[in-house]
RNA sequence: CGCGGAGUGGAGCAGUGGUAGCUCGUUGGGCUCAUAACCCAAAGGUCGUAAGUUCGAGUCUUGCCUCCGCAACCA
């Protein structure tokens, strides 16, 4: 039943060019991905883990923008960062490139290009507003104007907010761009869409028929979007910062920056191997296996299979391991708000614990749902686990050989049925931690492979040779030989999580790298070997270096708070009289509920001193309805009224944005009368 | 009724029909070779909630509640 492979090819998700790397991209992609690859290269496998810096697309254009520099500086800055932590990480990649390469843009415009040539793609011509002072296109969304049903002059292009219609930009009287505040002009577009419906029926067997074994939370969102039918997706964009289009009369055309990253895989291929990269992609005894988070299920199971099939010659992954999300402290990573441990920075502050971060991070992996990581927890891990039970082990073993036989490998004698015992409870250690890792269960493997460890401090607590020195030395000599042969065992184990202490491991035990195939086996260290010189395996660390570690974190996000935030620069000015258009008064609130299915809006019932009206604010996140009944707020009262989530509101409740996004209600410092005005 | 994932002893997790498990922590004991490390034992859970299917449910069905992603949403 289960296909045989003779080479597997690893992919990881492609980092995005506008931040470094943090423990959640750790946690969910590479160190699993790291694992898996150094396993099979372990068992003297064929392997290949390719990766790379993934630097197209919008938001890179947007951060070049804000900081005056162009987007290449972006994104050189960031890749080399990235690919130098993953280094000093000890991520085995065999080739870690970036999309900005020449390979890259030749293989990326080449699979277009012939998916173009085999009418894999439709193609369609609109018309769209094109703001000529910014350059651009415009989406839907970013054009205001006059509905043509209601009036209302700041409908949306997509739908007018007042009266509900939904709209196409082209219907809206008076256009006006949101990003520049000129009148757009219309102007032909082409783009070229992949029809992902009509690979929809090879897609269900694909993934619901044949493969059933994928993670749960994988094969279900894809079942989800199987279910609900697919659409056909643009694979283009207006833009000039990305891979040209490359067809005839696509001036000014870049593909779609998610049409071009997962082909960053094969073009990372392709530079690594010119010559024989497509046993790698188009061998059907290849084993393609995409490592991945959560958010991007959809593209490597449906949207990048369609294209591989719609292309003809790929093959298509085997598993698409995804794990879920790694909070911080009970906060979610965020990049923009620097909340996260990052790792370059990991590298500077805990220097030569990369082993330590990998053990954390594996056995608290966000397999099946998301996990916390907190300082506390890297702590105690590290402490009782990595310190207490693996390095303690080892390092007992070690001691007593050096203090009874000089460093050298005692020779066993008889075996006792206990010995033998324990030699059958670790022979079995192999096999089930293959099963693990065949089946992507890494921090159930983990656990398995430190279970060894602790068989070994068993055995050396039940058979005491401490007190058997003084009597029976060649009972010592076979239960130290054993001890080492569980030590040696360790070393081959570990070797696919904790590289850099194996390393350390292997010289103290003075062998070279044993082989996979020798794990279980019980002579890897004959009689008379000398070892190495004995040294700790792991350290522990003291609350100190983890409060630092605590406090850090809250000093870079005050501090980066803190930089963030400037005041905006003042509008022009304008006339009194245009003041005297807003007419803003003081309302006291009768009523306030949660608005269904919204999670920022409240919906109010205010006393405006002359009638009763029903205001809709987006502050739900800061303020409980309750906090609110009795009590009096500033609001713009001749507001044309707009509908938000089927309610209609009528006027805006004045509050403050603070840095950080959340809002403070401004509240009148006495009780006036409702419907004062506000001067 | 937008889509998907998840709710199991103090913490973190495993467990897809048949006596509720693992790691850490806690308590008590043992040992002293070892980085006060190691070994043993115990305490601690009505498996979010309500109903249902079944001889039997953490495990299947339905409703509800809560949390997390995506989507929507901040006049």
């Amino acid at each position: 039943m289960e296909k045989q492979f003779k080479r597997t090819l690893i992919t990881t998700a492609l980092p995005y060019a506008n931040g470094p790397v943090h423990i959640g991209h750790l946690a969910g992609v590479y160190v699993p991905a790291d694992i898996y690859a150094r396993y099979l290269r372990l068992k003297g496998e064929e392997v290949l883990m390719v990766g790379g810096s993934d630097e197209h697309g919008v938001p890179i254009t947007i951060r070049a923008k804000k900081e005056g520099v162009t987007p290449q500086d972006i994104v050189d800055r960031y890749h080399a960062i990235i690919k130098q932590s993953f280094e000093d990480f000890g991520i085995s990649f065999d080739i870690y490139s970036r999309t900005t390469s020449s390979t890259h843009r030749q293989v990326a415009s080449d699979f277009f290009r012939k998916l173009y040539d085999k009418g894999e793609f439709i193609e369609k011509t609109s018309e769209q507003y094109y703001d000529e002072e910014a350059k651009q296109f415009l989406a839907d969304r970013y054009i205001i104007g006059t509905c043509p049903h209601c009036k209302n002059e700041h409908a949306y292009g997509d739908q007018c907010e007042a009266c509900g219609t939904s709209l196409s930009p082209t219907d809206l009287i008076n256009p006006k761009s949101t990003i520049s505040g000129s009148v757009p002009v219309m102007k032909e577009t082409k783009h070229w869409y992949l029809p992902l419906d009509k690979h929809e029926p090879f897609l269900r067997k694909w993934i619901l028929e044949d493969h059933k074994e994928w993670k749960p939370n994988v094969y279900g969102q894809c079942k989800s979007w199987l279910d609900m039918g697919l659409q056909p997706r643009a694979v283009s964009r207006d833009l000039d910062w990305g891979i040209p289009v490359p067809v005839d009369g696509a001036e000014g055309k870049v593909l779609y920056v998610w049409f071009d990253a997962p082909i960053g895989y094969i073009s990372n291929t392709k530079e690594l191997l010119p010559d024989t990269w497509e046993t790698w992609w188009k061998d059907p005894e290849t084993k393609i296996v995409h490592f991945i988070g959560k958010d991007n299920i959809v593209f490597h199971c449906i949207v990048f299979p369609s294209m591989l099939k719609a292309e003809g010659s790929f093959c298509l992954p085997e598993n698409v391991p995804a794990n879920e999300f790694l909070n911080l402290e009970g906060d979610k990573i965020s990049t923009s708000r620097n909340w996260a441990v990052w790792l370059h920075e990991y590298l500077l502050d805990l220097p030569d614990k990369q082993d330590v971060l990998r053990y954390v991070l594996t056995a608290n992996a966000p397999e099946t749902k998301d996990n916390d990581f907190t300082w506390k927890d890297f702590q105690a891990r590290n402490n009782n686990e990595l310190v207490a039970i693996l390095g303690n082990f080892i390092n007992r073993a070690l001691v007593l050989t050096g203090k009874y036989f000089d460093g050298k490998v005692p020779v066993a004698g008889e075996l006792t049925d206990y010995d033998c015992e324990t030699l059958q409870d670790f022979a079995n250690v192999k096999s089930d931690v293959e099963r693990l890792l065949d089946t992507f269960h890494f921090r159930d493997a983990q656990k398995e492979a430190m279970n060894l460890a602790r068989i070994g401090n068993k055995y050396l607590a039940d058979t005491e040779p401490w007190k058997l020195a003084k009597t029976d030395m060649n009972r010592v000599a076979t239960i130290l030989n054993i001890s080492l042969q569980i030590a040696a065992n360790l070393a081959i184990v570990f070797e696919p999580f904790l590289p850099f202490s194996m390393k350390k491991l292997n010289a103290m035990l003075n062998v070279e790298p044993l082989g996979w195939d020798r794990l279980g086996a019980t002579g890897l260290l004959p009689g008379g070997h000398q070892l190495g010189k004995t040294e700790l395996l792991f350290e522990k660390i003291e609350d100190a270096a983890i409060e630092f570690q605590i406090q850090k974190l809250l000093d870079t996000k005050k501090a980066n708070e803190d930089a963030n935030y400037k005041a905006n620069p003042v509008r022009a000015n304008i006339e009194f009289t245009d003041f005297e258009k807003l007419d803003i008064r003081v309302g006291t609130i009768l009523e306030c509920t949660k608005v269904p299915k919204a999670d920022k809006l409240l919906q109010f019932r205010i006393d405006d001193g002359l009638e009763k009206r029903t205001i809709v604010s987006g502050i739900a996140k800061y303020y409980e309805p309750e906090a609110f009944v009795g009590r009096q707020v500033c609001f713009i009262a001749n507001l044309a009224p707009r509908k938000l989530k089927g309610v209609v509101s009528e006027g805006m409740i004045l509050s403050a944005e603070n840095a950080d996004g959340s809002l403070s209600v401004i509240i009148p410092e006495k009780t006036v009368k409702p419907g004062s005005e506000v001067k």
